[in-house]
DNA sequence: TATTGTTATACTCTATAACTATA
DNA sequence: TATAGTTATAGAGTATAACAATA
């Protein structure tokens, strides 16, 4: 029961290295990411309200492709561990301005320098000029 | 609110730029494999099958990184659409390898042209050495 | 009429514990 | 005792329809 599985065949396939390479960065930065108590989401959610504060919801679900219905969980409890808040939009009042509170601001600090240190973990498997002809060649594929 | 949203932080990490590849790569994937009625991990399963005939259902987790509680639908829809037989292991009585019926080649066999056509729309963005390129660090990452 | 945020809901994917039969 | 396959089940993640408030 120890035979070589051949898998070549699917390793030729761009969307199957993007997916395996997906799994082995996402567990291992889920790992990381367990002292802060984020999910991967959370963590995008956060940091993108920390680097565009007064953001609204419509605009996190564009910005990461998430539906809004799935959202809103989300925001309830990160808002219920006091890590963001709500504020009327000045402009539109229908939407709502979510900024970060204290606690917010430097928990999603520190995790950002967690998940740069994991990150940094795989891309050290790679030369500095691969590193970024990879993440360059990934944009191409997505934008 | 058609303000920028700045994701630049997020385009910095690996991760974040594998799982955005994944996801276009993937839908359009899916949408091609429509006429075929197989999902990504159905696709992958019977192209394992195909080029390893009597692999074990054991072994597909392995390879696929899939909890075996988690095969034991797919692999009962496959069946059931006769595109899979299983018969005894020939040395482990515990184990049933796992074999293509002749209407599951030619649908996988199909299924592959139709994948490689959807693969190639996504590499017409890269150069024919950037698609190497590509590939070559995605496995270097994983494996 | 269109959009923001929301509720309710369903469907898929993934994860864990425990069983059976074989090794 | 360990492993292959299975059952049952629980939890994420993702999807659609429909509503109230506002544009």
């Amino acid at each position: 029961m120890a035979e070589r599985i051949d898998t070549r065949y699917l390793e030729t396939l761009l969307g199957y290295n993007t997916r395996r390479a997906t799994l082995v960065i996402v567990a291992d930065f889920m790992a990381q990411m367990q002292p802060f108590d984020l999910s991967t989401v959370e963590f995008s959610v956060l940091s993108l309200i920390r680097h565009n504060p007064g953001i609204t919801s419509r605009q996190i679900c564009t910005a990461l492709n998430i539906l809004p219905p799935n959202l809103v969980g989300l925001l309830k409890r990160i808002e219920k561990r006091e890590l963001i808040t709500r504020a009327p939009h000045l402009t539109d009042g229908r939407a709502i301005g979510l900024s970060l509170t204290a606690a917010g601001s430097s928990l999603i600090q520190a995790a950002e320098k967690t998940a740069a240190s994991s990150d940094a973990h795989f891309l050290s498997k790679l030369s500095t000029s691969e590193q970024e002809v990879l993440k360059k060649l990934l944009k191409k594929i997505y934008l």
